[in-house]
DNA sequence: ATGAAAGCGCTAACAC
DNA sequence: GTGTTAGCGCTTTCAT
């Protein structure tokens, strides 16, 4: 493995018979350069392999150049079958390669690594950082807010507004209202839900929105909660049928507690949607192809990770829009389950 | 926002009353350093908020401290639902947090991107450059390998063995053999293949230990290729009944594409096992699930990424083996398809 | 339009 | 043990 020494500006500018400083201009495409010297200065590069070295070019500028998104999440949770995760990347890297900057994707499961993004984050390894969907009052986003760092969130922020971040959502609250006014004007009687973890935001919200819209219609409200997962959904369906046998809907926060409420409902012997109607929220790709399909609500998530990475843009480029939101609009999605 | 100006070595030893060397010493965790003074030190650093800036750096060490994980696929596909880039990062990220190293993602699904990773590596941003699962014969690694770039591969490379860098790889050709021999001891006769795509190890060593296989066994052959998707596992499973409505066993060499093939053999009225034996490849989590569930080939993915960390980190270190092979072992898991 | 020169913030010899 | 000093490779005034 010969380590051939990497050319330096000094080489090229030797070489092409100019200064330094020339070749970084011709290099970072400044337009003050006569042509026939910048074409001296493109062959040197050509033939020497010449690639600029990022960490003197960061260490003047101040820029990297690169983006980071943080997923406050394990790995192993990060990659499982909600594909949440998967479709913000997916938006957030389409828009960064775009403008031709580099994402740095990490994961902040542990206690551990969250202090490792911290400090990644403030030795100015990246130009900005972007977290993804977190979970209650996570301090850090303020904190490399305070510091000068440019930050955007996917998912509006539990924390306590003194620094308030810029912020991109999707309108849980008009989904949800949504679908249980269509539950209410098919004619259920008795609505109950299934929430999400109450430490976050789409779970929170996810559950406001059941509570205003019943209310509003003078039902009572019957409440179980999961934490998203298929099991935690097979588990509350248990309890909302022991607490009260009569129900006929549930407005389930999640489609993975959906299919897990399904299968709860089967094995109690309830046709769905005959006897009790369904509907879940986020519109994934399994929904299709359950039994029966689900009624859900869709939330454009690839679009929210774009519209993050472009608000970040915006940040970096200093076109600071300071403190701004973002939400986005969900639809309902009917299918058979209710 | 107040860009709070960050402070800088300089400054801390100023604060403390000593010298930036001695300083440098104390952050960097130098033991000929006096207690009393690394105490000063430390608070000052403290009381600063000092974080080292990485570009001055790395400009210094020629080091980064990061390690990149290429996925040389779109950010759709690398997320799709066979789990398998999940994996290899999940083992990836494990092994080098515990390294202190950081992770840099990138997906080159693209030419253009794939050109931003050259450009990237070469740039200095990263110590080493791990590839999963390559398609073809990508020149990237060996270019980067021959400029003195560590790399490593998970997945035989397809490369002319000019520039041979070292990988890791599970034994295709070992597990595909035992799942064929399954199935001709217990007594199939006509034993049919699903091959994957021919530009992938993966897709030509389980082809290649299918024929060696059947050949050894003095039985013929018969092969229908697909793309590791459910829906070419579906039509290259017509293609086979068609061809040979004989056959009474499938080896598959996906999940995915046994998936499809079950679906195939419903449809046309055949009962797997009694009248078609399956055997798929991967153990991905819903071969579980399925109906008949699947015996398939089990291959540590999650302990590929681990190793592939590790042989990086050694090289990275400069411990360098060169050009070094691991070959994990894969595991025969029989369930009712077979 | 081009070149000279001054750093960016840090580490690593090398002196003391 | 601690301080002094010389760069790492690049961008960017400031002259010319």
């Amino acid at each position: 493995m010969v380590t051939r020494e990497r050319p330096t500006l000094e080489a090229v500018a030797r070489r092409a018979g100019v200064s330094r400083a020339t070749v970084s201009r011709v290099v970072n495409g400044s337009t003050t350069v006569a042509t026939a010297i910048r074409e001296a200065v493109h062959q040197a590069v050509e033939e020497l392999g010449y690639v600029p070295n990022q960490a003197a070019r960061s260490l003047v500028t101040q820029r990297t150049e690169s983006i980071a998104l943080i997923l406050p999440e394990s790995a192993s949770r990060v990659f499982s079958d909600d594909m949440f995760f998967p479709a913000v990347i997916r938006g957030v890297s389409t828009e960064l390669e775009a403008a031709d900057k580099q994402l740095v994707l990490m994961m902040a499961g542990s206690a551990a690594s969250h202090d490792r993004v911290e400090r990644y984050a403030m030795a100015g390894h990246v130009d900005g950082v972007m977290f993804a969907s977190m979970h209650g009052a996570d301090p850090l986003p303020g904190a490399l807010a305070r510091l000068g760092i440019p930050v955007v969130c996917s998912g509006r922020p539990l924390t306590p507004s003194e620094a308030a971040v810029p912020y991109v959502d999707v309108d849980h609250f008009g989904g949800v209202t949504t679908a249980v006014e269509h539950l209410l004007t098919s004619g259920r009687r008795r609505v109950a839900t299934i929430a999400g973890p109450q430490d976050m935001v789409a779970g929170i919200d996810r559950l406001n929105g059941y509570r205003a819209t019943v209310d509003r219609a003078g039902m009572g409200t019957l409440i179980a909660v999961g934490d998203f997962t298929r099991e935690s959904g097979v588990r509350a369906m248990g309890e909302l049928l022991s607490t009260d046998p009569t129900l006929d809907a549930v407005f389930v926060a999640s489609d993975m507690m959906a299919h897990g409420a399904l299968q709860t409902l089967r094995r109690a012997g309830r046709r769905v949607p005959e006897d009790v109607a369904v509907i879940g929220f986020d519109d994934v790709e399994i929904s299709r192809l359950s039994d029966p399909p689900l009624t859900t609500v869709r939330q454009p998530i690839v679009e929210m990770g774009g519209t993050m990475a472009r608000l970040m843009l915006g940040l970096v480029r200093g076109r600071s829009d300071a403190t701004s939101a973002v939400v986005l609009p969900t639809e309902l999605v009917v299918r058979a389950s209710a």
